[in-house]
DNA sequence: TACGTATTTAAGCAAATTCTTAAATAATAG
DNA sequence: CTATTATTTAAGAATTTGCTTAAATACGTA
């Protein structure tokens, strides 16, 4: 745990106590950040906002919404399902996704803000 | 504003909807996009969390507390800069770099979320 | 001025991301 | 069994990311 920077003011006390506080927390830090870095691109942003709103949608319908292939969304939604976020529910040939509310009940505070259109341009 | 999606049971007016529901909050997503993909990073969510945490730190406090090199840090920093998530407040030689609290606001239930440490492992 | 420290910037490279197109699976209907 | 529909998977290419090393900039001090 050895501390090198060398300003005069640095507080070598503070900057342990940061490491530490960090350390504790490591496993913490991993999981939001697989959330985080799922959410932070704009195609799979709106698909969990999409998944939050509708409760469930099928690729083709997601596709169909965000005008884009259905290979490039069902790419998106696997990457959201291996995280952990999203469960799937088959009804004949369609695969229904929703949202694992639990898991990602931290967004709720992003899409609230999101939903704040702003009134003045 | 074209639907295609052919299945039988597909709701063509919910996808409608959507379609306008996202287009209206376009601008909302693309805010929060580059957000989340600042965020979305464990040397950036860490870094950010530090700023929250401790007001200010400058790029070598940071680099040591993360153990990371120098220009690894400033340049995570940078993009955080140029997205407009911290400012920045030079004494001497020493860059101090804040967190813009106004615009960073959604990520407090991220942090809080983040300092629940998992009592049973 | 010259030197040391704090920081940024630039160049380069390996790895990851995200799309496209084409092929493979899975389920249903005739 | 064959054809159609819904979806996934795979391969490949263009772009982006995130580090390293080295050089440049900014500031303070002798």
């Amino acid at each position: 745990m050895e501390i090198s920077c060398t300003r005069a003011q640095a507080d070598h006390q503070q900057l342990l106590n940061c490491k530490n506080t960090l350390e504790r927390m490591d496993d913490n830090f991993q999981d939001m950040t697989k959330l985080l870095s799922i959410a932070g691109s704009e195609v799979r942003l709106k698909i969990l906002f999409l998944l939050n709103m509708e409760d469930e949608l099928c690729p083709c319908d997601i596709a169909d919404i965000l005008e884009m292939s259905v290979p490039a969304i069902s790419q998106h939604i696997r990457k959201i399902k291996d995280a952990g976020f999203i469960s799937s529910r088959r009804d004949g040939q369609t695969l229904y996704y929703s949202l694992m509310k639990d898991k990602t009940a931290v967004l709720d505070a992003v899409f609230t803000t999101i939903k704040m259109v702003k009134k003045i341009a």
